[in-house]
RNA sequence: CGCGGGGUGGAGCAGCUCGGUAGCUCGUCGGGCUCAUAACCCGAAGGUCGUAGGUUCAAAUCCUGCCCCCGCAA
């Protein structure tokens, strides 16, 4: 603690997760943050208004100068960063290539929040890809603080932190890991200051990977296990959201016009073996699709257009009068859908 | 000017094209049937039809402005 004065740090990153980094580095002590890196405003949203990324709202809120350079390959936009004088560089999901000239311009250290417990899941979707792959008991999603190098994701490893997936989804996982990730930075920052910290080699042969989750990820395939598909609608809520679309048919046997619809995270109920997966069922408990082996009950449900409603919602109103027991077949959204 | 869907009793919807009695499923409350029930039967309460104007003898319905919600896209 010999420090006289604080280390500088530039931060990087964009989305809400890096946001959560950002505000838990403002706070530490020992070091302060001299400017922050995020991606330039793009056109985003309903009426394709220009949005500010979450860590430029709080840069801003901070009071903190923020810096949003298309690319870091340019000699000015490295000049500009080295006129910061950084000593530590912190990056969670920036979303910009750090060419090697950025990487070995801090006096310490470059550093990287990544979602996942490495050398698992390197890439973009770590979060969506471990609850989406996590469906066996016991599976876990965590944290890695590591440095980075060249190759994405490939660093030696200064700490980790995780936690068991659980019910959790997407979107609650990530909010649970972007604490965990904030909290485990700082640690590790500490370490550095302190000249304890040490990073581990990852094993290469052990590495997965999480690519960007699109939309056509969130097509449910019923022909999956209900514990897989329970995983997958997880993995994909609340973005891209699991999509299906319900093809059903009236009680004189006339069939419905299809009803698109994104699912919340229902319940792997009885065995289906008997049915076809796909097949829709509308029971006492409500609505319920059969998977490969079991059915899955739907709990919340959003039609097109439409606020999420109960599965209950949706058999008074847009499916009203259909008849009870199995009335139609879930199939994957075709474009457009 | 990105594209599209929607705002009707507590919930989800129909009615709007061809203006004129407020409808359906569920919930709530009361009663009945039943050993019993989330089942069934009977009855009741509850809506200035998002908002502000316009047209009209008459507007949920036609016209215009505004607000809010949602999906695509990014």
């Amino acid at each position: 603690m010999a420090q006289t004065q604080k280390c500088r740090i530039v931060f990087m990153g964009t989305p809400e997760f890096a946001a959560a980094s950002l505000k838990r580095l403002a706070a530490w002590p020992r070091g302060e943050i001299v400017a922050v890196y995020t991606q330039p405003d793009r056109p985003a949203g309903r009426g394709h208004k220009l949005a500010e990324s979450p860590v430029k709202k709080l840069a801003l809120e901070l009071g903190l100068p923020v810096m949003q350079p298309d690319s870091l390959k340019g000699a000015e936009a490295q000049a500009e960063l080295a006129a910061f004088k950084p000593d530590l560089l912190a990056v969670a999901a920036y979303g910009l290539i750090l060419p090697d000239a950025v990487l070995a311009m801090p006096t310490l250290d470059t550093i990287n929040v990544h979602a996942s417990l490495l050398p698992a899941l390197r890439g973009a979707a770590p979060i969506q890809r471990a609850v989406m792959e996590g469906w066996q008991p016991g599976a876990r999603a965590g944290i890695s603080i590591m440095r980075i190098v060249r190759k994405l994701d490939a660093g030696p490893v200064f700490a980790t932190d995780g936690l068991p997936i659980g019910e959790h989804t997407a979107g609650s996982l990530h909010d649970a890991l972007a604490g965990i990730g904030a909290e485990l930075l700082v640690r590790v920052f500490d370490d550095i200051l302190d000249g304890k910290a040490q990073a581990v080699e990852q094993d290469d042969a052990l590495a997965t990977h999480a690519p960007k989750i699109s939309k056509e990820d969130g097509f449910i395939d019923w022909s999956l296990p209900a514990a897989q598909v329970h995983a997958r609608v997880r993995g994909v809520t609340p973005w891209p959201g699991a999509r299906t679309v319900l093809v059903t048919v009236d009680c004189d046997g006339k069939q419905r016009e299809a009803l698109s619809l994104i699912l919340a995270p229902g319940k792997v109920g009885q065995s289906a073996q008997d049915h076809a997966p796909g097949t829709v069922r509308v029971d006492a408990d409500g609505l319920s699709i059969a998977c490969a082996d079991c059915w899955y009950a739907l709990t919340a449900v959003k039609p097109q257009g439409k606020k999420e409603m109960s599965a209950r919602d949706l058999l008074n109103g847009v499916l009203r009068g259909l008849p009870k027991g199995v009335c139609g077949l879930a199939r994957a959204p075709e474009p457009g859908e």
